[in-house]
DNA sequence: CCTCTTATTTATCATTTGATAACTAAACAA
DNA sequence: TTGTTTAGTTATCAAATGATAAATAAGAGG
């Protein structure tokens, strides 16, 4: 196998994905939520409960920055920042109540979108990309 | 097949690729542009010729900030801009010699990381993992 | 020619994002 | 106890990004 060609591959697919991505998730956040606050909920949306040293690593962003957007986050009543029992210097993040229902009306507006894009699919090809979502996650994107 | 299901893997998959995308990417790129002119060059490097039209449909930006950060890319002496010859109204946007070099060295760099990461890979699972990108390009993300 | 549309630019502004230094408070270890 | 490390905060600043209005300039269709 061609590993040259099959990097060139790699980033037309990688293109690809960001570029459908876009076009699933555009408009689909509230308008009160700036993207890298999205980007956050939905980071713990799917692994909370997590700390604010999570986020900050896993999004990549500096810890300031973090606290100010979770601060933010917090002022709109989209999270809920608990302190750790054990070591109180530590807190742990959930989504609220209203955090919950934003980010439920987010997804529900890009599952319909994935839904059209797959509408004319056959049950073979579903399960095709079934497959192979499954490979490409166990094996490059793991 | 449970298409619901189907779009929670899809979630989870396209943030295990945004992730990784952004671990064999970051740092690669020239400190002496953004993240958005990165982008708009990376797009020019593997669509070229391109128009400024072309590149603000693709990259989901207002056309002013597309010509504004062009302006800057030019300046840069990383792309030439050419009139069209039929319709003077439009341009070819295409990397300079500069622009190669700098978005060849950024591509080597991610390559190398990218190795690194299937370096383990057996014959085998390149041929699943080729063939998986194959499906998903036709099937998902086109 | 005149009007309309298309492609791009210029100018301006608000907001978001990223970076850094300095700080608080709690745990931890000697 | 004292000094050190860890987790997170506050304040501040610069730069990048995004949005909008208004302009230019060339083609297209009457």
């Amino acid at each position: 196998m061609d590993k040259q060609a099959l990097f060139y591959k790699l980033v037309s697919f990688t293109s690809s994905v960001h570029r459908v991505t876009h076009e699933l998730t555009k408009n689909a956040k509230s308008d009160s939520i700036s993207q890298v606050q999205y980007n956050m909920l939905e980071y713990i949306a799917v692994s909370q409960p997590v700390t604010p040293s999570d986020i900050s690593d896993c999004q990549g962003m500096a810890m300031p920055n973090t606290s100010r957007e979770l601060r933010k986050l917090s002022e709109k009543n989209l999270i809920e920042k608990i302190h750790h029992p054990e070591d109180r210097r530590k807190q742990t993040i959930r989504l609220s109540k209203d955090g919950e229902a934003l980010m439920n009306e987010a997804f529900s507006t890009i599952e319909s979108r994935f839904l059209d894009r797959i509408q004319h699919a056959s049950e073979a090809d579903l399960e095709e990309i079934d497959q192979a979502i499954e490979t490409l996650q166990k094996k490059l994107f793991y």
